[in-house]
DNA sequence: TTATTATATCGTAATATTGCAATATAATAA
DNA sequence: TTATTATATTGCAATATTACGATATAATAA
């Protein structure tokens, strides 16, 4: 975050900052809507339809990963990632919150 | 982005990403919060309540208002600022469209 | 064992973000 | 007009992200 001052900010903050950063980039978002499109969780072959090379795409869903948006499973020498669906339901209701509390408050 | 890629992805892709990383700093969080907290939409007393320069949270507003995820009026002097919620009901469509697309698709 | 296949990590160059001092602008007040 | 007050812009140093070639690791196959 450039020359950093996270350490002046909430641990839900500076988590919920990190969950966005991770779905800031659209690599990330065409692997999450990959992930949607075909019908089982397919693995790697996000290598083939993105137009980025293998470490990139590995670097990506590694970021993905860490901020729980999908998670991976192995299956022999592939790995099968999955979006997270408890992280996509704790947007839904970061959302809801926010709606609901902006009632009759804006200009 | 970096060595930037971004001409091969699609417009909404694109912009999805860049919607997400307006909410991708712990200080534009913490100031969506505070717009929240306050009973009406007050304005740069953001200033006051967080760690940061006043340039500096001139420019995250500016990011927040470019992202359309609030909106200035002028009111004298000052600009007051407030939630807009037309973004914030795109951010619940868009999350509940995953979310419905997600059922039974998960390892 | 030695391939082969799939994914991850390292190192680094190119680019983007962050934070702020200095300064500018814009609206009202005196 | 000259303050004053509120916000924005500029310029730049510190830091973070992105992309990828080279290489490593891990699982299975031959």
């Amino acid at each position: 975050m450039g020359a950093s001052k996270s350490d002046f900010f909430t641990e839900e903050q500076n988590a919920m900052a990190n969950v966005f950063k991770a779905l800031a980039h659209p690599a990330r978002i065409a692997i999450v809507q990959y992930l949607l499109k075909v019908d089982s969780c397919i693995c790697g072959d996000i290598v083939n339809e993105l137009p980025l090379a293998q470490p990139t795409i590995s670097q990506h869903l590694k970021e993905l990963k860490n901020a729980n948006i999908i998670k991976g499973t192995i299956e022999g020498t592939a790995i099968c990632y999955c979006l997270n669906p408890e992280t996509i339901s704790m947007f839904e209701t970061y959302f809801n919150g926010i709606s609901n509390q902006l009632q009759n408050k804006c200009c």
